[in-house]
RNA sequence: GCCGGGUUGGCGGAAUCGGCAGACGCGAUGGUCUCAAACACCAUUGUCCGCAAGGACGUGUGGGUUCAAGUCCCACACCCGGCACCA
């Protein structure tokens, strides 16, 4: 690695704990330039700023004060249900920051790191605004990582995820997140997964949760089904096996109920949520316009419907396909053709994901003994079963058009079908299908014509035609599938049903939630194609909560993502036994207004959470449709060009950083490297440049020397110009969320204060004190230790992350002189210092007064002059 | 292929209201301190020409609008992310 690896400690952890501050300090300085050797050329000497001495003695500060501890202690448990819970003025405005809340796998990483130091600048911003900011903490507990262990330890998962949590939480405090403590949740805790069970029970009873018999993937490698999202390029998305199809009978959720909704309501979210999630999203649910048109199929009553996005080429329409392994196929093939059929299956379904998708694969199907009728032409169509047809998305049947589509162009040359352009393809095309918009040609019969039209032209007449004769209309179809919500593992919550062999799938009543998990450890969990719960005969017999006879209990669990679909419903009233939440307190604190999260979880968890709350609006249990109003996607923490990594070596380990470095420089080395959204390269980076600059601050606060309270009106003028502008540049800088920015301004107030000390108005001028207590409040967002450090020194008692957000004086802010530019021909050829209200003549004749203005121009003449006072005079020749 | 985002010094990044490009930091170079090194501190640091004054060039490429373009418009190239046998 680089210097990281070499002492740079030194200066930081070698020192005695600094009890005392810096009272042999020099005050004052021999020269302005002259000040070497201070503070640093002793750095283990009295006045050293011990990094982890300061994180020790605040923590212990910070416990007792419990800063953002905001729901009311007593009423935490929500028993009292009090209308205002929390127990702040019901007039306060509120903010509920939220963070994704962290899966416990081991301590926290450098990804942790990031996204709370980020996370925090809000939190900590709006508590200093004075807002009640309700920042809660809790886990994502559940899930396969804690079973997989468990079975290695031959313990109950509980064991490794608990201990896990454990860590994390002390390093959370460690790194001082400004959480209410209060709040913490954890998903695997049957007081939570109670209310999981009873969200599911709600979507039940609304129809949105429901058993189909489906082809599944399959991960053969974690022996669990998968949900689409969970499926990466064919592959497992947890442990990378090759995905395959089963067919077998699942739970799923019904988002596509709410396809066009979660659509739609993005709207509300441009601007708010980043442009790349909302794409994401958007292609997620991939919707399409186009038409449903019936086609008649030999031996069939009912005519079979297709979607197309080109029902403006159904005249080029020459033949059909249905998917293999829809149940269609087997329905409409012809006798003698089955045998052919069950053998093409056969190969289909020996094909993994990875397989079928892999490209410049040679397109296969097989024949059905069957044929359709083009509705338009009449003309036959031979009908075929092929693998590239997908049984779950449109209809699972097409239209083939080999010369407006590529994969019917090329399915058409292996079976050698016929080829009927109705597009016309420009002169010298010489591709296969062509895509492209055209004048429509061949299409025309005694009752319809498309040809001469555009695309969309054609589209409109042909659907008029198609709804007119009762054959078709206008369809708008989704990409998105519905949510496979069942898990055939253990670590997640029961869900509730019971099959009973009389009465069908029974609802668990809800005052016998929850159904808790039966205690199984090891060997017990190891996947065996069923759910491991189903050999918990004792727990699995149960008598049927509707006719009392004996039953057994739904063996799967749900999906984590479950968990995570209304954790943030949750946080307000995190231990209230009587409800999953409290509505009075939804209403004060939802929707979240700030969410801080990972791009990972961009599509699914967002898009669930879209859906669950939609659901429960639907249902009456909430009044809004949106949960998370604002969300940033903090980049990803890289080394040296690249994600990190066990099998690259080139991890970087959070806790090392921060027993090197401290916290602060940590969080302020993650804040200022750039934008939110910005993958950051630690090996870009400077923690030892962020720890200088703290080292440089907390000196600062240390050489001021005019009393607490000084009267800053008297202090030195340009520096409170600068502190003022500072404040008002951080507030606005803060809101957009330029964080990396606010740290540079920080630093600039710091250069020009610690300017002012040496060599300017002097560490007893209150301007000073002034700056440097804002310095102290700025920092507060970012390095709460520095911070709370410097507020001591300045004579104050903690805690500095309530001491107000300052302000600034617009008196401040104006300016006495102002720089304009004078440019010849647009290159800058002078600069004057003029007063902000100069008027144009004056500013004009001066501009052109100057010498080197002069020796420009030369003879030439002056055509025009632009002046823009008082910052721009561009003179034209 | 479709959708979205981007391209600014040696590096991370500022400047999004069209008005001083390169804030802030890293690194580098020189200096102070030291027996020496490290640390710390001070100074310089877009490129090129020039002893200097000063000048030329410069925000992916090519055009355009404008007194003035990193910023607006058109075309293109490249990079990153998402979706993808989705009809």
């Amino acid at each position: 690695m680089n210097e990281q690896t070499t002492g740079l400690a030194g200066a930081v952890d070698d020192g005695p704990p600094d009890p005392s501050g810096d009272v042999r300090r020099r005050t004052q300085r021999a020269g302005g330039a002259g000040g070497a050797g201070r503070d640093g050329g002793d750095p283990t000497g009295p006045s050293a700023y011990d990094v982890q001495a300061v994180q020790e003695k605040w923590l212990k500060v910070w416990d007792g004060l419990d800063p953002f501890g905001v729901l009311r202690k007593g009423d935490a448990t929500g028993a009292t249900g009090s209308a205002d819970g929390d127990g702040a003025d019901a007039t306060a405005e509120r903010r509920y920051l939220l963070d994704m809340f962290p899966y416990p796998s081991g301590d926290l990483h450098m990804g942790h790191a990031e996204a709370w130091a980020l996370a925090d600048v809000i939190a900590r911003y709006w508590v200093q605004r004075g807002y009640v900011v309700l920042h809660p903490v809790g886990w994502d507990s559940f899930g396969l990582n804690a079973e997989n262990a468990a079975i290695k330890r031959n313990e109950n998962p509980a064991i490794w995820t608990y201990a896990n949590i454990a860590t994390q939480a002390e390093s959370f405090r460690r790194y001082a997140v400004s959480f209410d403590w209060s709040t913490r949740l954890h998903t695997s805790d049957p007081e939570y997964y109670r209310w999981t069970q009873w969200l599911f029970l709600q979507l039940y009873a609304a129809g949105l949760a429901y058993r189909k018999g489906a082809s599944v993937n399959w991960c053969p490698q974690d022996q669990t089904v998968l949900a689409n999202e969970q499926v990466v390029g064919g592959r497992c998305e947890r442990c990378g096996a090759e995905v395959t199809k089963r067919t077998l009978t699942q739970w799923f959720f019904k988002v596509t109920d709410y396809a066009q909704r979660l659509l739609d309501d993005m709207a509300a979210l441009e601007g708010r949520w980043p442009a790349r999630i909302l794409t994401m999203q958007r292609n997620w649910i991939g919707r399409s316009e186009g038409a449903h048109i019936d086609f008649a199929v030999e031996g069939r009553a009912e005519p079979v419907t297709v979607f197309t996005t080109r029902p403006d080429t159904v005249f080029g329409a020459t033949f059909f396909v249905v998917a293999a392994d829809a149940a269609l196929a087997e329905e409409l093939c012809a006798p003698e053709q089955r045998g052919a059929l069950a053998e093409y299956l056969e190969q289909v379904r020996r094909a993994t994901e990875v397989e079928r998708l892999a490209e410049g694969r040679d397109k296969t199907g097989v024949f059905l003994g069957v044929h359709a009728t083009n509705p338009v032409t009449g003309a036959s169509m031979p009908v075929y079963a092929a693998d590239y047809v997908l049984p779950d998305y449109g209809t699972g049947a097409i239209m083939a058009v080999p010369a407006e589509d590529q994969r019917d162009w090329e399915f058409a040359q292996v079976f050698g079908l016929p080829v009927v352009r109705t597009v016309q393809p420009p002169a010298g095309w010489a591709g296969e299908a062509y895509t492209g918009d055209g004048p429509t040609i061949n299409s025309a019969t005694d009752e319809v014509s498309l040809d001469g039209l555009g695309r969309e032209a054609a589209k409109r007449v042909v659907i008029e035609w198609l709804e007119a004769n009762g054959l078709g209309q206008g369809a708008i179809n989704f990409r998105l599938r519905d949510w496979l919500v069942s898990r055939q593992r253990y670590w997640g919550p029961p869900i509730p049903i019971v099959h009973c062999p009389s009465c069908g799938e029974v609802p668990v009543p809800e005052d016998q939630l929850p159904v808790r998990l039966p205690d199984l450890k090891g060997a017990d969990l190891l996947p065996k194609g069923v759910s491991p719960l189903a050999a918990s005969e004792d727990w699995v017999r149960v008598s049927c909560p509707r006719c009392g006879g004996p039953a057994e209990r739904d063996t799967d669990t749900m999906d984590t993502f479950v968990d995570s679909s209304w954790y943030y419903l949750r946080y307000p009233t995190p231990h209230d036994d009587t409800q999953p939440f409290d509505p009075a307190a939804v209403r004060r604190w939802l929707p979240v207004d700030q969410y801080v999260g990972g791009v990972e979880h961009a599509i699914l968890h967002l898009l669930y959470a879209r859906f669950v709350t939609k659901a429960l609006h639907d249902l009456g249990h909430l009044d809004f449709v949106e949960p998370f109003t604002a969300l940033i996607n903090q980049g990803e923490v890289i080394n040296e060009g690249k994600g990190m990594s066990k099998t690259l070596g080139n991890g970087v380990d959070l806790g090392e950083q921060i027993e090197r470095y401290g916290v602060d420089a940590v969080r302020l080395t993650m804040v200022f490297a750039g934008p939110p959204e910005d993958d950051i390269d630690w090996a870009d980076l400077s923690p030892a440049g962020s720890l200088r600059f703290l080292q440089r601050a907390w000196r600062l606060a240390g050489d001021v020397s005019s009393p607490v309270g000084a009267d800053p009106r008297a202090g030195d003028e340009a520096l409170r110009k600068v502190t003022h502008r500072t404040v008002r540049d951080a507030t606005e800088l803060v809101e957009s969320k330029r964080f990396n920015v606010l740290v540079a301004k920080a630093m600039e107030l710091v250069n020009a204060t610690r300017k002012a000390v040496d060599s300017g108005c002097g560490a007893a001028d209150p301007a000073v004190r002034e700056a440097a207590e804002a310095v102290a409040v700025l920092l507060s967002l970012v390095s709460p230790y520095t911070a709370e450090e410097m507020w001591e020194r300045l004579g104050h008692a903690p805690t500095v992350a309530k001491a107000g957000w300052p302000t600034f004086d617009p008196a401040l802010l104006v300016e006495e002189s102002v720089t304009c530019v004078v440019s010849v021909q647009g290159k800058v050829r002078a600069k004057l210092q003029v007063p902000p209200t100069i008027g144009a003549d004056e500013l004009q004749d001066l501009a052109l007064a100057e010498p080197n203005v002069q020796r420009t121009l030369g003879d030439a003449v002056v055509r025009k002059v632009v002046v823009r006072p008082p910052r721009v005079v561009n003179i034209v020749i």
